[in-house]
DNA sequence: TTACCGAATTGGTATTACCAATTCGAGGGC
DNA sequence: GCCCTCGAATTGGTAATACCAATTCGGTAA
């Protein structure tokens, strides 16, 4: 069948599906998946399209590819890419409960550290984009909506702040990874005026050049988030 | 002309030839990237391979994909993925001056938080671990071998020890962009017995459960490592 | 100047074909 | 019975072609 559509197939991204197919096998590193011929035919896509996925899961360090041979599982627990949680998490695929404790307590460590850089090192323009985050966030809440993106936007602007764009990225990962999380998290409607007025003493801390107001402010802040997802950790341990 | 093998021309990686062409145009990010069929033309190659260096160069986030409309640039700079950097080095490319004071930077902030869990979580298997590590580098330098990657696995033991997986990925990417600048370090055979030193002084810390010291140690013994990368620096400032 | 329509362009996808290196089993020699 | 050898099948790497559907963009008409 050439060009044939996909009739009322909903047809995901392949490597959403080649995931969950990874993980189903149990297949342990080092072992062989299906060759690509077949991992097309299995999932009625074309060639090309499992090789696409193929590449972005070795980027990730995901599978390893040896020409003539075959494609392999690689330890992915240990040498995977961070950016691989990410992909995973914009593919719906949650957390594992070790995962989302990892990212909690790895997040709070470098948010610490970061608001510490950025009292010593804030130029005017980093405060003025905290500001307009400041701003836009109060439009936001006083239209009812979900401030979760810009909840992300003002924390990247604090690591942004510290002028390393290196750090910038790392800590831009985490917030990719958990954007469905946060956007739950501000459901609440009531939970957004608080957290606007964490956010302004962090501003004010920063501006100030405080680092230790800033990392006491930070301190606090992180506290609230983090308990949320204990908790959403023992709901689901419950069966949700 | 179909199936005819390149005649004796060094076909190197897409990606590594996709990456200084964007650089080389200075395309602004929104910027337009020439259709897949053109660059396939352009670099000579057919147009599955310019779709699966799109695809990784797309999980970076370095370009995005619109359909039917054309492949545009992102903003690399911020919003780029920590992979990116990871596989740049892997393909040659080196670092700017600024992602090295960077990276340095928040390699330090890692190291040193990793350290003060790995003293208060270390396992007896972890201490195994280094112990094995050790000797291993007492081995590759008895032989007068470069032991650059003892060295990294050495450090991310101490990171394994933290029982936070997700804090081993992102110390894994740093190791892993920087390993041919290690290698060239311990190229001169008088490093590595200091290093050495320094490590079993870790090891005794870490093992001991002394966070304090740990940190300590950790903190010395980066500076020497952080020391050579900034003359680095000021030679090829220098002009080499 | 504006609104609209149609052709060209573009990414998405499947199919086919060929290459070269690896794999693996059958057959033969010891 | 065991091991070596050789050849066929398998596999990843790559190019070329074709078609679709949506976007773009130019020209034309209101």
């Amino acid at each position: 069948m050439i060009g044939l559509p996909a009739i009322g197939e909903e047809r995901a991204n392949l490597i959403g599906r080649l995931l969950p197919f990874i993980a189903h096998r149990r297949l342990e590193p080092g072992d062989r998946l299906p060759s690509e011929r077949e991992l097309a035919e299995r999932f009625g896509v074309g060639r090309g399209a499992v090789r696409e996925a193929l590449a972005v899961l070795e980027t990730l360090r995901i599978v390893e590819r040896r020409p003539n041979s075959g494609i392999y599982l690689r330890r992915v627990d240990r040498q995977g890419s961070i950016e691989a949680i990410v992909l995973q998490a914009e593919l719906g695929i949650p957390l594992t409960e070790a995962e989302v404790r990892e990212v909690v307590e790895l997040r709070r460590i470098l948010e610490m550290q970061a608001v510490r850089l950025a009292a010593e090192r804030r130029q005017a323009g980093d405060i003025q984009r905290l500001d307009e985050i400041l701003g836009r966030t109060d439009g936001v809440i006083a239209a009812s909506g979900n401030p979760a993106d810009e909840d992300a936007a003002f924390h990247l602007a604090i690591v942004e702040a510290t002028g390393n764009h290196v750090f910038l990225r790392v800590v831009n990962a985490f917030y990719l990874m958990s954007r469905s999380r946060r956007q739950a998290y501000f459901a609440d409607g009531s939970r957004a005026p608080l957290s606007q007025r964490q956010h302004r003493a962090l501003r004010d801390a920063v501006a100030a050049g405080d680092a230790d107001a800033a990392e006491r402010a930070m301190a606090g802040h992180l506290r609230g988030v983090e308990s949320y997802w204990m908790e959403l950790l023992e709901r689901r341990a419950r069966g949700d």
